[in-house]
DNA sequence: TTAATGACCTATC
DNA sequence: CGATAGGCCATTA
């Protein structure tokens, strides 16, 4: 068990018409401070259609400008399509759409 | 092995 | 509130 498959197993469970951020992961994964690993692990991305790297985005909610999906609005879009809204600046609301874990239910 | 970079976050000016 | 500097961990050359 690497760093990275940690953090896939965590993005991997981040449900649909949700979002979670680089830090949240990185401290679900384990450590608070792998939040530039994560990022770093997204970017490899072995298996995009296991890992929806476009549901993670930065502290500010902000998607990645450099996004490797096909643009930075393809990441926007996909999110929209899950039932997430932008804001006019092109971020999530945090307060609305971040990923909860602990309210998961547990199972 | 050392040096440099990165889809980050936090603190300070 | 806006911009700059530093720190952290892992990967790559």
């Amino acid at each position: 068990m690497s760093t990275f498959e940690r953090i896939y197993e965590i993005v991997k469970k981040i449900p649909a018409g949700k979002v979670a951020t680089y830090g949240q992961i990185a401290l679900l994964a384990g450590n608070p401070r792998w939040a530039r690993v994560v990022g770093y692990a997204l970017h490899v991305n072995p298996d995009p259609e296991h890992i929806p790297c476009f549901r993670v985005v930065n502290r500010a909610g902000e998607v990645s400008p450099a996004f490797a999906f096909g643009g930075e609005n393809m990441q926007i879009a996909l999110l929209q399509n899950e039932g997430v809204t932008f804001t006019a600046e092109g971020r999530v609301d945090l307060k609305k759409y971040l990923w909860h874990p602990e309210t998961e239910g547990g199972n």
